[in-house]
DNA sequence: TGCAATCTATCTATCGATAGACAGACAAGG
DNA sequence: CCTTGTCTGTCTATCGATAGATAGATTGCA
């Protein structure tokens, strides 16, 4: 055997991750994706029994590695705005990188036609988010409530994605970057 | 004839419009949107040739008419708050409408997959926006300049797509909410 | 009669999914 | 050392559904 299972799957992952980010949840396809990693369609379903297995499996791990990278920001630093540049880059460099998206924010736009176990982990990455936005803004207001905290992470997460959303959108990074610095000027963003 | 050509082709477009509002321009389909109207598949050909001439015609309806109404906003009231407050709740009432997005936010999500003709429109409806809010802007802080009003503008743009796509993803019109009062509280919008 | 609108019927392509065969790895028993 | 049986991963082949699109017949109003 070339390849293990797990390196398989890992294969399949990856494949998959970057077609959703270009292209959406309901653009994916079993056999392109085995062509892809190079073997056949069945053989995806071997490892993911449905396309709803793979897109769940996408999502959380796309949650855990965000979680991930966000704790050693965290960890790393106690500027909040060094925190948020950093937090702005991760959107960004999707841009960057062949025009893509936020796996999460892609595939809510595709909410209607996604399964529920793929709707739950999408739900999962925007609290994620919004928790981690939250810890940041305490450092940098620690004088309001945990309520307007809250909002303000909300606020923050919709504005980013929206702004990647847009400029995606423009096919126009250079809009990405001016809009962030517009949220700054406002102080939106710390 | 029951029906004039013309109201036919408004008909589908009705449909059409609705369709992708809530699922997508890929899920757009021929049968489907037949089925709807009354007719058959073949007859939808007959009005919109390709499913492109259909999403551009769509994209472009959407965006003439949401410039009638902003322009009907702008000729009403001088206060820049209050046609600020009329344009939030334009994206609102597409997600109390059974949780619906901006035509143009959720074809921008599937870019990749859009015929040119349809990318364009979805052109025009983000410059036709971002112009409209420029306007506003420039009556509620008149001593910057053009360009800080053209970001400023885009900003406001973005960060509503946003807020509209996040709380459209968590089937929460109050994440919508209260996104848009903390836009408010950082002076993003007026 | 002639044109406009819709129809029936069909094509090719692709989708997710499944059944069943097969090859190689590996452990157990002789 | 060799054989036997089991498990794993991939394969071929195919299913039913659906997609956009087209050709050509048909209907009905002016």
């Amino acid at each position: 055997m070339a390849r293990t299972k797990t390196d398989m799957r890992e294969a399949v992952m990856t494949a998959a991750r970057t077609t959703v980010q270009s292209h959406g949840y309901n653009a994916l396809s079993f056999r392109e994706l085995a062509k892809e990693v190079g073997i056949k369609s069945a053989s995806v379903h071997y490892h993911f029994p449905t396309k709803g297995d793979l897109g769940a499996a996408l999502a959380r791990r796309y949650t855990e590695e965000g979680a991930a990278y966000l704790a050693e920001l965290l960890a790393t630093s106690e500027d909040a705005t060094w925190c948020m540049d950093k937090y702005t880059e991760i959107f960004r460099s999707a841009l960057a990188n062949d025009n893509r998206m936020c796996l999460c924010g892609i595939m809510s736009a595709e909410l209607d036609d996604l399964p529920v176990e793929v709707r739950a982990e999408v739900d999962k990455f925007a609290a994620m988010n919004v928790g981690w936005l939250a810890q940041v803004l305490s450092r940098a207001r620690s004088s309001v409530s945990e309520q307007d905290l809250q909002e303000h992470a909300m606020a923050i997460f919709s504005a980013i994605e929206g702004a990647q959303l847009v400029a995606r959108g423009c096919r126009d990074i250079g809009i990405y970057d001016r809009t962030i610095r517009a949220y700054r000027a406002t102080g939106l963003i710390p």
